[in-house]
RNA sequence: CGGGGUGUAGUGCAAUGGCAGCACGAGUCCUUUGGGAGGAUUUAAUCUGGGUUCAAAUCCCAGCACCCCGACCA
């Protein structure tokens, strides 16, 4: 991608209303912008790690053995009626009329829609376990959006929802999301805590959330420093010592970037999600939900990896994995970058070429600012050693690199 | 939903009730080219509706929007 083409334009200062790190960065990066409270567009830039982040989401779940599907957006009361939600998810419930003065809803989470096609269709002890997850829209009328991409109206999540014959099958899934929730972060570049928490309206046996630390979290938990289990304070309330080893607690805020949820058959029992078993008899299935928000995600991997220059993205997620600087406006070094840009992109690398003619100093701290991890600069300078200099975005160090010899450096 | 705050150019800030200005940005041209360069030039704003007043960005009322705290919540 030519920088001169590329649809952002990237500024030296966000907002007043920025508060948080990660939303001055994304915003002055234009990675995203904000439409009104509580809503925002990801802009090309922006879009791109999405992108990454949905990919890696994806290949997880479908390593998981679990399948793609996509349900609706719009909500069939009905089904909320079912299971009582209709009211109690209200908030955050997005109730709207149709023409016909019915109601309905804009969904915030997907069980009610997931059990009904799940009891429409098995029948059988032998079609368990399922495993089904979509990647889609979800609305939420929040009393109040917050801090950039933390907490907004509408976002984007993985859901997913497991349907087992017995607990036992269950806490095994259970345990595996997990360990693929730990996988998809550690790609992200993020290393969070698993803790109990609290399950709120979606209900169930139990949950885990997953938490990162940092200061501008908006949840509390409280972690022993012994045993280092930890849970979430609205789930065991401001107690002293570690229920486990008795040793004491440390309070620490943090950011959720993920959920997961026994629900049992709090779902199967009410809306009749009942599968035969061996000996012929119904029985309501058991269920487990787990739930990403991603644009959370996003905002969760900036807030953790960043300096007071920018953003640093890691390699799995960055919008682009090389960033091509070509400084002066010199005929050769605009032949050799253009050659360079080429050669990378035939390689199969993801390049931004910094094609525009601004001053050096300029592109640096954009380059810095909007993070790709690997920056190349060609300059008359270094053209003089046949060269070019490479460096990461994590370190200071830079590197002079034989033309030739590039391909060696960027693996 | 309760409380608080703020609305002036794309952004950040000024303007005692009396000519709406500054900086940055953006556009054009020239010069410059290793950490946010210089000059010339152009561009662009008082949230909306009422009221008070000779005169309102400024005071009053209503509305709208955004932000923050609380409650609520993946």
């Amino acid at each position: 991608m030519l920088q001169s083409q590329l649809f952002a334009k990237i500024k030296k200062t966000a907002p007043k209303e920025a508060e948080f790190i990660s939303h001055k960065y994304l915003l002055r990066g234009d990675f995203i912008e904000q439409s009104f409270s509580g809503v925002y567009r990801l802009l090309p830039l922006g879009f791109k790690v999405f992108k990454k982040i949905e990919d890696i989401i994806r290949e997880e779940m479908l390593n998981l053995g679990a399948q793609e599907l996509y349900l609706p957006v719009l909500q069939n009361k009905n089904l909320w009626l079912e299971t009582n939600r209709w009211q109690t998810f209200d908030p955050p419930l997005f109730k709207l009329k149709d023409r016909h003065q019915k109601e309905t809803a804009l969904g915030p989470t997907h069980e009610e829609e997931i059990t009904d096609t799940f009891r429409k269709r098995i029948k059988s002890y032998q079609d368990l376990p399922l495993y089904l997850f979509q990647i889609q829209n979800k609305f939420r009328n929040e009393m109040r959006a917050t801090g950039g991409l933390f907490r907004t109206r509408e976002f984007i999540m993985k859901d997913l929802y497991s349907f087992h014959t017995d607990e036992r099958d269950l806490a095994d899934f259970y345990e595996k999301v997990k360990k693929a929730y730990f996988r998809i972060y550690q790609r992200c570049g993020l290393n969070p805590l698993c803790v109990e928490a609290s399950s709120g309206t979606i209900g169930g046996d139990f949950s885990h959330e997953f938490m990162v630390l940092s200061p501008v979290g908006e949840d509390k938990i409280l972690v022993c420093k012994k045993c280092k289990s930890a849970a979430n304070v609205e789930k065991i309330g401001s107690i002293k010592n570690c229920r486990k080893c008795k040793s004491a607690l440390e309070e620490k805020s943090c950011i959720e970037i993920g959920h997961i949820f026994n629900l049992g058959t709090k779902y199967s029992k009410i809306m009749k999600a009942e599968y035969l078993d061996k000996s012929g008899k119904a029985k309501p299935a058991i269920m487990g939900c787990y739930g990403i928000g991603l644009q959370r995600l996003m905002a969760a991997v900036v807030e953790t990896n960043c300096d007071k220059s920018g953003i640093i993205w890691p390699k799995e997620v960055a919008p682009f994995a090389i960033h091509l600087i070509q400084i002066g406006d010199d005929q050769n070094v605009r032949k050799v970058a253009e050659k360079i840009y080429q050669d990378l992109q035939k390689s199969g690398k993801e390049v931004l070429y910094d094609d525009r003619e601004k001053s050096p100093g300029e592109k640096f701290a954009e380059a810095d600012l909007i993070g790709i991890p690997l920056r190349m600069v060609v300059s008359p300078r270094t053209l003089a050693e046949d060269s070019v200099e490479i460096k990461k975005r994590e370190e200071s160090q830079i590197k002079l690199v034989k033309i030739n010899q590039i391909k060696n450096y960027v693996e």
